[in-house]
DNA sequence: GACAACAAAGCAACTGCTTGCTTCGTGACG
DNA sequence: CGTCACGAAGCAAGCAGTTGCTTTGTTGTC
């Protein structure tokens, strides 16, 4: 009854940690000294885990991805029918977007720009993947007629209005997370059951 | 026929051409260094026209909405029936987010919480007229049946998929801006005419 | 000669990152 | 069993460059 994982558990924290910082203040306003402070660190030690701060970026980034693809995966590899499939996939998106703790996406939204050419090469690999996965929903929708088009240009529409949230949603304030969902499919799908 | 406006053309060059680095760079991307290059000053000068590197940040914003809200509210003001003016209006927001040269709405999104709070406010009197208009519109189309809904999470998620396209557009590839705005308004509105 | 519009020079703080060294748990070995 | 080597993890200190901004001086113009 030792312990089997907390080798790299203090890294585990940087990367939690740093995703919460980078969320809450962005990239460039956080500083490796923070991010070591946050921790109990002192400002030169996270050097020894990550070669580079945006090294730490492309880790919270990948790590979130690789978190958040197989819930997705699974919904949408599921048989429910189109359009629950769909409602199914936006609220879960909806929780990985704006759910607590879950700090990832807006830190990939915001800050994409600030990895290398490198860095961003390799996290756009996931990013892949998750996109295809909505592309297939959005073709499937579109095979049975609930949506107009199934076009590359419809999924980013979409995906647009979702991840957009991250800018105006107020935890406890306003709608919450199901009624979002619930109007976003509606709008999107029409009212049709 | 002197001048009538020649007058703070300096200052004027310094909010273009900080609106342009900014959004390439983003605001921490961006040094006041870079932008007094750029209108061929030193690197203190920029700092007689305004008082600190925030202040051409909400420069930036309220000329830029300021420009683009007469165009935008002669739209809603016109008595086109609801589609045709919604069309008219997503296509017209569609060239002040992603047109050539037009570079605060980007910023505005991207770098709003490097503002301090005094600032901010002071620029939201302006986003708030904008969003006024947004709102019109979607309560017009509500009330002519071709939306659902006329609930402020309804225009939210309107103008995130249309402002989301800052992160993917690339211009000369893949869709154009009519092509953009036509799909938005038929995903939004269905097909009816 | 007064004022607007800069230039020149630099300050003080901050930032990412490096370097040399310590601490500590673990396993090999005599 | 003792001790010795060793690597993982982190500390202490600091370097070198950058950044926003200030201060003081200069020039053209009305």
């Amino acid at each position: 009854m030792t312990n089997t994982a907390p080798v790299d558990n203090r890294r585990a924290d940087l990367v939690r940690v740093a995703a919460r910082l980078f969320r809450e203040r962005g990239f460039d306003g956080t500083t490796t000294r923070d991010i070591a402070d946050a921790v109990g660190m002192r400002s030169g030690s996270p050097f020894y885990h990550f070669k580079s701060k945006q090294d730490i970026l492309a880790a919270v980034m990948e790590e979130g991805l690789v978190a958040g693809l197989p819930a997705a995966e699974a919904i949408v590899a599921g048989d429910l029918p189109p359009r629950a499939k769909f409602q199914t996939l936006v609220r879960a998106h909806l929780e990985i977007v704006l759910g607590e703790g879950h700090d990832f996406i807006p830190v990939l939204l915001y800050d994409w720009r600030r990895l290398t050419p490198e860095l961003r090469e390799r996290v756009q690999v996931l990013r892949d993947r998750y996109d295809q996965l909505w592309q297939d929903v959005v073709n499937e929708l579109s095979a049975a007629g609930l949506l107009r088009s199934d076009s590359a240009v419809a999924r980013l529409l979409l995906m647009g209005a979702i991840n957009y949230s991250v800018l105006w949603y107020k935890p406890g304030q306003g709608s919450n997370l199901d009624q979002i969902a619930e109007e976003a499919v509606a709008m999107f799908l029409g009212s049709e059951a």
